[in-house]
RNA sequence: GUGGCUGUAGCUCAGUGGUAGAGCACUGGAUUGUGGCUCCGGUGGUCGCGGGUUCAAGUCCCGUCAGUCACCCCA
């Protein structure tokens, strides 16, 4: 083993494992094509001011998890730790919304958080995501947690909880912000010592604390929906009619708060309850940011959006993802055919046929061997008879049947068998 | 970041303080140019790394690194 190792919690992906990663990849882009959104690249390097005014100064992710560095002793950058806040700020740079009301745009990407890794928890960790600017909702809002549960069934992934909240916006939260605190503060020395620190930073934050001390006090704590202005109110009960309507099962739960500030009215959360998931079980997480867009320096724009993590959904995904396989494999019975070889080769590949020869050298037996593990379904046999006689023998590996074709027909012949597989 | 558990062949794992092992994988063979199944053989090890105790350490102790579980965080 070498003494060289990929950085802690980054991890690499070898081609026998690609072809999950591969399929979740192609169902997430199918699904947001045909919900209209359109892929936005933005950069992996950031400036640190972003997603300090973007995430929030006191969020965990920003005050200890960030990557950031000093570019040549002039700026601090930061490699992203979400995608939301590199998306507005290219919605922004190129006044997207001055030329169009509504914005669909989706990303597939690599984040980076300072964590410390578990099972489902990298410090380099895949995200697809979608987000919308300038549609109010509460529509987009459910076809979006729709889209997304249609989308992890169609991967497989059983046993999904939805959860949603309504986090109200400015004035619902700074009313419920005041009765909160009134609540708690009283009972302060109840709580863990993470949670009384988190009652002057962000208060919101205790409501979904594990520890079972806290869990006994929030049970009992004031919750947001009783605080709803009417507006917001009517845009979550709308959220829910329009869920129902479509089929879609969730639950609404109160205490359901994110680790980023700038989400407000919809909240939502995919967890699963797979076996591998442990303790990671947060498949997707997301919401409206209607207030984001303006904080960054924009004008007044609603927005929502969610992302989720692509190793967890590999986790919980269910199927299996063979490696590719060759559709044509090479077999020389004689080492003077390797020239030969090559060329059919060449001739196969340009005709369309996945095709892969070992001609290291070897007995025709070992060579036989290779065919059969590299999945191939046919084995093509050519010695000094089919090279005088200008054929191939064209073996069906499944079947174990042989034919003898002229060269000019080879192509037509692996086609043949694949087809009737 | 805190605490627990685990590190032995590419993988999964055995291994009383006294010579480093198995299965799988890889590879060669079982008479002419034909795979899978079976049989026979072979390659492959800094026992994570560094100290310590001991006549002797894969085994005991300390440290460290990595993985993992819970907390934390979040996707």
């Amino acid at each position: 083993m070498s003494s060289l190792r990929a950085v802690k919690g980054m991890n690499d992906v070898l081609p026998e494992d690609i072809g999950r990663w591969r399929r979740v990849e192609r169902a997430f882009w199918d699904t947001v094509a045909r919900y209209g959104y359109g892929e936005v690249r933005t950069p992996i390097v950031e400036p640190t001011e972003l997603f300090v005014r973007g995430i929030g100064e006191v969020t965990d992710i920003v005050e200890k998890e960030m990557y950031t560095f000093v570019d040549k002793g002039e700026h601090s950058l930061t490699m992203r730790p979400e995608g939301t806040a590199s998306a507005v700020r290219a919605y922004l740079q190129h006044s997207v919304g001055a030329r169009s009301p509504v914005t669909k745009w989706a990303y597939l990407g690599p984040m980076f958080r300072r964590e410390r890794p578990a099972r489902g928890r990298y410090r380099q960790f895949w995200q697809a995501g979608v987000e919308v600017f300038g549609d109010p909702g509460p529509f987009v809002d459910a076809e979006m947690i729709d889209m997304i549960v249609g989308l992890l069934a169609e991967l497989g992934v059983e046993d999904l909880e939805v959860l949603v909240n309504c986090l109200g916006t400015g004035d619902t939260r700074a009313r419920y912000l005041e009765a909160l605190v009134a609540y708690l503060t009283p009972r302060a020395s109840e709580l863990s010592a993470d949670s009384q620190r988190r009652l002057t930073t962000n208060p919101l934050r205790v409501l979904d604390s594990k520890a079972p001390q806290d869990q006994a006090v929030v049970a009992e704590a004031p919750e947001i929906l009783a605080y709803l202005a009417d507006e917001d109110r009517g845009h979550f009960d709308l959220l829910q009619e329009t869920l129902t309507a479509l089929g879609t099962p969730f639950r609404v739960e109160a205490r359901l708060v994110r680790g980023l500030d700038y989400y407000d009215r919809t909240l939502f959360e995919i967890r699963g309850r797979g076996g591998e998931l442990g303790a990671q079980n947060t498949l997707c997480g997301g919401g409206r940011y209607d207030g984001l867009v303006e904080q960054l320096g924009g004008s007044a724009t609603p927005g929502i959006g969610f992302a989720m993590g692509l190793e967890r959904i590999m986790l919980a995904m269910s199927g299996d993802d063979a490696p590719p396989a060759p559709d044509a494999f090479v077999v020389v019975t004689s080492p003077e055919q390797r020239t030969d070889a090559a060329t059919l080769l060449k001739a196969l590949r340009g005709a369309g046929i996945a095709a892969d020869a070992d001609l290291r050298g070897g007995s025709t037996k070992s060579q036989f061997r290779r065919a059969d593990k590299s999945g191939a379904a046919v084995a093509i046999v050519i010695g000094p008879d089919e090279a005088k006689a200008g054929t191939a023998q064209v073996k069906d590996l499944r079947r174990g049947e042989q034919r003898e074709v002229a060269r000019a027909e080879v192509a037509a012949e692996v086609r043949r068998i694949g087809e009737a597989e």
